[in-house]
DNA sequence: TGTACATCAGTGAACGCGCGTTCACTGATGTAC
DNA sequence: TGTACATCAGTGAACGCGCGTTCACTGATGTAC
């Protein structure tokens, strides 16, 4: 039977499972102070060891910090995808479900949408990160196909396109209006009931 | 005759205008690094002053960091209400200037960009910010006005509403795909031409 | 025009601090035999 | 089942560093008379 202490998770010298509570402890420290006040030392101290551990399972700061984004895309896809749910009962529908879960996003986890879209980290250098944005940038185009596929023939835009346009206009909500935190600017309506109208015109727009 | 120095605009023992002077450091050390990246000691080394005289002009670095922010706003307006110029020759075709005029801002800014959206600055903490923010919004929202009287009066949306869905989407290509730095996301067609086409998509929703 | 004085805008040294990172090390764990 | 050994995942002390900020100060400038 392995020793325990309940509490903390820590099993006696070895923790048992640091990269993960350095991942949790990161996530706070971004919600408290952004993730330009993040450090690896507080994030040691935070998980009760001791400042050189860390590097046993980051190569740095930056590598830690693109951890926490990828998990930040991992959870954010499995959000869209889910409230995606095959396009039930119709793609459109599910489409503003879709939109909805971007900006709850951005409102609930304020700081993994600041790890993922504002670290100023460089896709370039992190490929798993790059990966991960891609693939929930695949659920939204996903969805785009879905409901392009239920337009007349002749009014079907290009899905990269569309998916681009529901990308840039979510986000952009998401980081002025939705977003959890101080920087998020104050709006006379709801960011969700801002996101459905303009979703509403633009598709009106493509059926012409 | 004052004394000069040429070169820097140092004028021996008093700097002269040093107040402007951090500001422009500050706007290339964000450049290199990022705002997170800005500390007032590296602004002072590169403007040749001591490490103490930035205080004689700010309270500290979110003070400086705030008025880069304001500036940058103050250029932002000014580069959109240029590119609208009055909504001549027709309102559309100025509104499609402004567009491009908010992607060029932040394709050519990249540094004001981040101090303005992604320093992490409170707005209710820099009064002047918000209020050089406001004015930048205005010029939009007299667009949107403009743009709007075109329609038939029985199709006119809320200009605060329309001026907030161009704001965001402008401002999610923006961020995600036209922005001057390292965190630009690479894609497959020029900014720009995404977002006229999402702007005449959007239009043609209005129109019904 | 000259001078005394107030004010402004810098200096430079110093402080305490926390960070990132390295190093030789050691306790804990897993495994081959 | 026991034991020797390799490997893993921590420790803790130390380093050099640069930062933010304060302090008493002083050179430069402007102004009243």
């Amino acid at each position: 039977m392995k020793p325990k202490n309940g509490q903390t998770g820590r099993r006696g010298y070895h923790h048992g499972n640091l990269r993960e509570a350095l991942i949790n402890t990161a996530l706070s420290l971004i919600s408290e102070k952004g993730a330009a006040g993040f450090t690896i030392a507080e994030a040691a101290r935070a998980a009760g060891v001791s400042p050189a551990a860390p590097y046993r399972h980051f190569k740095d700061r930056d590598a830690l910090l693109a951890e926490v984004a990828e998990q930040g895309f991992n959870v954010f896809a499995k959000g869209l995808s889910d409230a995606w749910a095959g396009g039930e009962p119709i793609p459109r529908v599910a489409f503003q479900r879709v939109a909805e879960a971007y900006l709850a996003f951005a409102r609930e986890e304020p700081s993994y949408f600041a790890a993922m879209f504002e670290s100023g980290l460089s896709f370039k250098l992190f490929p798993p990160l790059q990966e991960a944005s891609e693939r929930a940038f695949g659920v939204l185009r996903d969805a785009c196909e879905a409901v392009i596929a239920t337009l007349p023939a002749e009014r079907r835009p290009p899905s990269m396109m569309m998916a681009l346009h529901i990308w840039s206009l979510s986000h952009g909500i998401a980081a002025l209006f939705a977003r959890g935190d101080e920087a998020r600017r104050p709006i006379p309506m709801k960011p969700e009931d801002l996101l459905e109208a303009a979703l509403l015109i633009y598709l009106d727009g493509l059926s012409g």
